[in-house]
DNA sequence: GTCTATATACGGATAGAC
DNA sequence: GTCTATCCGTATATAGAC
């Protein structure tokens, strides 16, 4: 079956891309992972960047379930803080995918890629209403341009605070969930 | 002059690190940059990795220096908030360099350069101090681990937002710098 | 110490049989 | 579509003359 090939393909790049990132992940790894000859893995995806193109646009679809799932019912800041908690439970299990920071090759290719960039538009459609709201009725700061607050985010779901206090090993995943939200809402100074 | 020479080295690896990560950066560019062949940086350094734990030490000696000029007067939140500045500026004017933040063949080298190792650990005991007096002053939030604010404040120096933020065109440097100060410190919520 | 030239390894990609 | 075997560019590192 075709799919269901692809499929674990996928999920092979989705869980090399979270452990080491673009650069340091190589076909080979992928291949011998899914248990499949490299050659039939380019019957498959045209290059490297394909397969880690595969992997994001599935990630961006899980996004977008995720969002669409999200209560209706709750106020527009914790909506936001539903989707930010959920970045950070996938990275700390070690499935949301890495990409270099920088330009590179990657970068082209998924600027190229319609569905990707559709699916990262609807998100960011879909958050920056959520800021906008939350900024109107006063729970978020509106001195910060939505885009600032956007981008603020995004950043949690390569926050290196999670894996360096992980690596330290003195707080469970829930408390390093709870910390970084913390920072990330109500900032380092004290409230109040 | 020899000294001259590795000065001017570790100057173009401080450049290209900064702008394109180490993993991007190849020594046939170092060389290149310095005007001399890649045989010869090899009598300098032994490998690619030593060249960049030479970058990084000199990064962590002006921060050394940095910190030792910071005002001794100012309450110790200011002074933390004139650390993250000046990293946030740095990596603005594309100065601070990049490593590979998952495990690598430069993170064995960086973990065994005793330089490194002890200018690291001085610059955290120092923050470290600063960060529980502004938390026993009440300026920081005390429930808090201290470490986790120190990662929050070290992550400011490779922050992705800072670049989405450039990439946008829409604010200028100084702006970018007081965006990501105040989401850094106030967090995302309205104070108050 | 600097150079040119080269050794060596690795990894992305392909050829061609089945 | 899957395999084995191979190509080939790139990048780290070194040899050896000067």
């Amino acid at each position: 079956m075709l799919a269901a090939r692809e499929e674990a393909i996928i999920q092979a790049v989705n869980r090399l891309l979270a452990e080491k990132g673009f650069d340091a992940m190589t076909v080979d790894e992928v291949a011998a992972d899914v248990g499949i000859a490299k050659a039939s893995l380019y019957k498959h995806f045209q290059s490297k960047e394909e397969l880690a193109a595969a992997a994001m646009v599935r990630v961006m679809q899980r996004a977008e379930e995720f969002l669409a799932a999200v209560d209706a019912q709750l106020v527009p800041l914790d909506k936001l803080k539903v989707v930010v908690r959920w970045m950070l439970e996938t990275l700390l299990a070690g499935q949301m995918p890495t990409l270099p920071s920088q330009n590179s090759s990657l970068r082209a290719v998924l600027l190229a890629n319609r569905d990707y960039i559709d699916a990262l538009m609807r998100i960011s459609d879909t958050l920056g209403r959520w800021i906008e709201s939350a900024q109107a009725d006063g729970s978020v700061n509106s001195r910060l341009p939505a885009v600032a607050v956007l981008y603020t985010l995004y950043a949690r779901a390569c926050d290196p605070v999670v894996e360096f206090l992980k690596a330290g090993g003195q707080h469970s995943d829930a408390e390093i969930v709870e910390l970084v939200m913390c920072t990330c809402f109500e900032g380092l100074n004290s409230r109040g």
